[in-house]
RNA sequence: GCGCGGGUAGCCAAGUGGCCAAUGGCGCAGCGCUUAGGACGCUGUGGUGUAGACCUCCGCAGGUUCGAAUCCUGUCCCGCGCACCA
């Protein structure tokens, strides 16, 4: 056979342009809510990767198998087109983002339709124009309107390279650094607009239990995101001690001074009996305060703390903080294991029971006190015994860090844990159960130019002022290449009139951050050019949620939780009538090379275009499609995709010489054989294509080629069987290789396009399909046993007989029965008991193995499945093999046989 | 440290209570086809065995069960995410 291959180009070019000229993947606005399946839209770097084409393939491969099962399906494609390397790249080039960003559009739409995806190009949708971005703005008026917009002073992760702000998702790691450039985050104070999703955050937490189609990795980093947490919130009033030192030789005396109370947040508050000092974190107000005066303090705060070292480090001050629990005078300290942003900023500590605070405690010489005690067994939680009787563990060495029941903690000692935490929140007067979480509002404002316009006008009377919606959108200036931000050097644009006053004002220079953009573009695609609102609403609520969404992990948090918080909002305000945006989710795993992914900086990456060139889209997304589960990485190989390409050679040449020279076979045995397989492929491999487990459809889809290859190779086929075969494994195939299933599909006469057609379907079930391989496979390897073990050099002849009939009847029996004594119910049966030795040995057997037992193929069924796999075994021993029934053969056989396991006679 | 995935033959992976010494691919070996090679097809790839059997085996150790690769507990290792989180 030739390895030349085959003229993938052409194949690919000619259906390409026959699917266009056809308009097949064309979504009308009034089918009744048609299966959506989207995959993430990309930004439009210009180059197509092969993670790309990974995502795409498998929404590709998914719609187009809905398709075939008769579904409509929506399965569109847009740009997320704003961003920062758009804006670097004008500057570089001297061009501007927006003629930079239509070309990157317009090369990788270009690629998408050259992989062969079957997209509703009517449909796209592109962030960047005013079309789309002006309902951005919409969006945060609706959202303003909600009270669920907020502007304050915020300290603001900064990057210096980017000269932008980022939100918290956005910047990575312990070293902080920038998602985008990896240049280390600084932090910096500015006026900012933020989208109030805390208001939603209880809500996107307890929802997450029921988003059942998504993987459990993506379910529980957005739970660790949003990082709810029960505990009590608590007042410490806070003093100087008696008697003030001197700050500093020479230096002048410090008055002393009120802290009053400070607030501190714990989830423990069952130990505060054992609360033996206080902390502030080294930016806390009274921290800075003390700072001013106490030179250890200020000395600790500039030059020790390194919130980011693995030590806890702090430094003691003169102060003193009353136990609300106790009355106790505790000391206070500065440490920088306390962090501002976690929960208060100031936190009690209890080096009995935490970890951290013990190994503190040691390091500054403060007591350890133990008042929990491990559980004893058996303990019912609620009583309160006299405490007395348990001894409080040794903490000297490690914290006990688990819930128990308290001792040495006055009134409450005996309670166990959960308990004493709700009757100190109620006794303690400042104390109260509170919901703490690390979710934070989403910032949103980025000081760049390529984005949407925040439309806020800044009048000197009136403040902030939204821009009204009849002035809508505000578009972008012209880009100007310049350091700071192009919008800021936009006089012309930013000068302008405030809408309730009339007077002069000034444009908000502030963009959106583009998770904005990503947080509600599956929404526009039910409806692209409606020019009065974002969506329609109607058909939104007809065509979503989206029933299918695929896209990388690096998604699992920032994207997919604003997306479900902006579809919250719209249930709320704006009639969605759905809560959850994406029904069910894959993250499709990474394309690797050599175990490592693929990157340009490592220069290891593997070209999508060389590779469609070179071997065609077929081949590129069959290799990727079956090399393993979407949601797992693989290794790019060359092999892989080289003998891929060599299989959709030898399909193209067998469907070929098919057409050119008809088989003229009978519908014999083997024939059934091929037949019996055609339908267990259709099966199984339907089963796959619902799961999106298509490596193992396709799997089931080349064993079946290769059946039908040794079905030629044996016999002169029979045309029907073998025309069947070609036409399931086609259409099999179609989802994934579509234009070479189309043109083989063309070739074999089939009328209209392999994309319409009907999805094969077969009434086998599976289980019955893997007990009759089982019993083929079971019976040859059965019969190569014999041959090797009995040493048989050229058998003669081979009889396989099957079990009587007896044999299922008793079978049957025992797998129904629950009778004690399986012998005695059997011999009841006459036709049974007239076997005699042969029954109560066969009896016994089955006795035996009584709770292992299956339910077998039907008499016939086997015998059947015997007659149309002779042939594999006749090929393999070159003898001739005969099906034979019980009645008709040697004792000896019969003896051996059993349901599923048929009796083999060898001949020399 | 917490959470989520994983650990199966030389390698990569399937299997998730009995059809399991365990599926497929790669690699390797033998046979067929071939002048040869490639491609293709067949077979083998833990051990023993003169009739389909037996022994050992799915990270390690226990347990549940008539029966465990599969369920439970503990433990080690790898990947991902989060984290001085109060």
């Amino acid at each position: 056979m030739s390895d030349q291959g085959y003229d993938h180009a052409a194949v690919e070019g000619r259906w390409q342009d026959a699917w266009d000229d056809a308009d097949v993947y064309r979504t009308p606005d009034d089918v009744d809510d048609p299966t959506y399946v989207l995959g993430m839209y990309p930004y439009p770097s210009g180059e197509l990767h092969m993670g790309h084409v990974r995502n795409y393939t498998i929404t590709d491969a998914y719609a187009r198998y809905r398709r075939m099962r008769g579904d409509d399906v929506l399965h569109p494609m847009g740009w997320d087109a704003f961003g920062l390397p758009a804006e670097n790249a004008a500057k570089e080039r001297d061009t501007n983002p927006q003629d930079w960003t239509f070309d990157c559009i317009d090369r990788m739409r270009d690629q998408m339709g050259s992989i062969g995806l079957g997209i509703d190009w009517d449909r796209e949708v592109t962030t960047c124009v005013p079309e789309y971005y002006r309902w951005n703005q919409w969006l945060f008026s609706r959202f303003h309107d909600e009270g669920l917009v907020d502007r304050r002073d915020a300290e603001v992760n900064w990057c210096p390279h980017c000269e932008t702000v980022l939100a918290d998702e956005q910047v990575e790691g312990e070293a902080e650094l920038c998602w985008r450039c990896d240049t280390p985050v600084e932090t910096r104070e500015l006026e900012q607009w933020f989208l109030q999703i805390t208001e939603y955050a209880d809500e996107l937490l307890e929802a997450i239990d029921d988003l059942e189609g998504w993987p459990n990795s993506v379910r529980q980093m957005q739970r660790n995101w949003i990082g709810r947490q029960y505990g009590t919130e608590l007042e410490f009033d806070i003093s100087d001690r008696e008697a003030p030192r001197a700050s500093n030789e020479g230096g002048e005396r410090s008055e002393p001074r009120e802290h009053g109370s400070v607030e501190a947040f714990t989830t423990r508050v069952d130990t505060i009996y054992g609360a033996t000092f206080f902390a502030l974190a080294p930016d806390h107000p009274i921290s800075e305060d003390l700072a001013e005066t106490d030179d250890d303090v200020r000395h600790f705060v500039e030059q020790e703390a390194d919130p980011e070292g693995d030590e806890p480090k702090g430094v003691a001050t003169d102060l003193t903080a009353t136990n609300p629990a106790t009355g106790e005078e505790i000391p206070v300290f500065v440490a920088d294991f306390v962090l501002s942003d976690v929960g208060t900023g100031a936190l009690m500590g209890v080096p009995g029971h935490d970890d951290r605070d013990h190994e503190f405690a040691e390091k500054m010489g403060v007591a350890i006190e133990p008042v929990i005690a491990p559980e004893p067994e058996g303990r019912d939680g609620e009583t309160v015994d006299d405490g007395s009787v348990l001894d409080a563990p040794d903490v000297s060495e490690a914290a006990y860090t688990e819930d128990g029941v308290l001792v040495n903690s006055g009134e409450y000692s005996g309670l166990d844990s959960e308990a004493a935490r709700d009757r100190l929140t109620d006794d303690i007067e400042s104390a109260e159960h509170t919901t703490q979480y690390q979710l934070r509002d989403w910032g949103i404002s980025r000081q760049r130019y390529w984005g949407t316009p925040i439309p806020v006008v800044h009048c000197d009377d009136c403040g902030a002022v939204t821009v009204p919606d009849e002035d809508l959108p505000v578009e972008l200036p012209e880009f100007v290449n310049t350091t700071g931000n192009p919008l800021d050097a936009a006089d012309e644009w930013k000068q302008t009139n405030c809408p309730d006053c009339g007077g002069p004002a000034t444009r908000e220079t502030d963009t959106m951050d583009t998770f904005v953009d990503s947080s509600w573009y599956f929404l526009r695609y039910v409806s692209p050019d409606l020019d009065d609102a974002p969506f329609d609403v109607e058909r939104a609520n007809d065509w979503l949620p989206v029933d299918q969404y695929v896209g990388g992990i690096e998604h699992a948090v920032m994207h997919l939780l604003y997306s479900r918080f902006f579809t919250k909002v719209l249930a709320d305000h704006e009639g969605l009538e759905f809560r959850e945006p994406f029904e069910d989710l894959l993250a499709h795993g990474m394309v690797q090379l050599e175990g490592s992914k693929m990157s340009k900086s490592k220069g290891n990456v593997v070209s999508p275009q060389r590779i469609v060139s070179e071997y065609g889209a077929d081949t590129a997304r069959l290799f990727m499609m079956q090399a393993a589960q979407p949601d797992k990485a693989f290794d790019w190989s060359e092999e892989g995709v080289r003998s891929t390409y060599a299989f959709l050679t030898r399909l193209r040449e067998t469907v070929e010489s098919f057409v050119a020279e008809p088989p003229t076979g009978d519908a014999d045995a083997v024939a059934s054989y091929v037949d019996g397989e055609i339908d267990a492929a259709v099966a199984i491999a339907g089963e796959e294509y619902e799961d999106l487990q298509f490596n193992r459809a396709l799997r089931e889809t080349q064993d079946l080629v290769r059946t039908l290859h040794q079905y030629a190779e044996y016999t002169d086929p029979d045309p029907e069987t073998f025309e069947r075969g070609l036409s399931a494994v086609l259409r099999l195939l179609a989802p994934v290789s579509p234009h070479l299933a189309e043109e083989l599909w063309d070739e074999l006469g089939r009328d209209g396009f392999v994309v319409d057609a009907d999805w094969p379907t077969a009434t086998v079930d599976r289980a019955g399909v893997e007990r009759r391989r089982r019993l083929v496979e079971n019976t040859r390897e059965d019969v190569r046993d014999i041959v090797e073990v009995a040493g048989i050099a050229d058998p003669e002849r081979i009889d396989v007989v099957v079990a009587p009939d007896w044999k299922y009847d008793a079978l049957e029996i025992a797998i129904e029965s629950d009778a004690p004594n399986l012998i005695g119910e059997l011999m009841s049966e006459d036709h049974i008991r007239e076997q005699g030795d042969a029954a109560a040995s066969y009896g016994q057997d089955l006795q035996a193995e009584r709770e292992a037992l299956q339910e077998p193929l039907a008499p016939d069924a086997e015998r059947e499945a015997l007659e149309s796999a002779a042939w594999l075994i006749e090929r393999e021993f070159d003898a001739p093999v005969t099906v034979i029934d019980a009645a008709e053969a040697d004792e000896g056989t019969v003896k051996n046989a059993e349901p599923g396991r048929p009796g083999i006679d060898i001949v020399e």
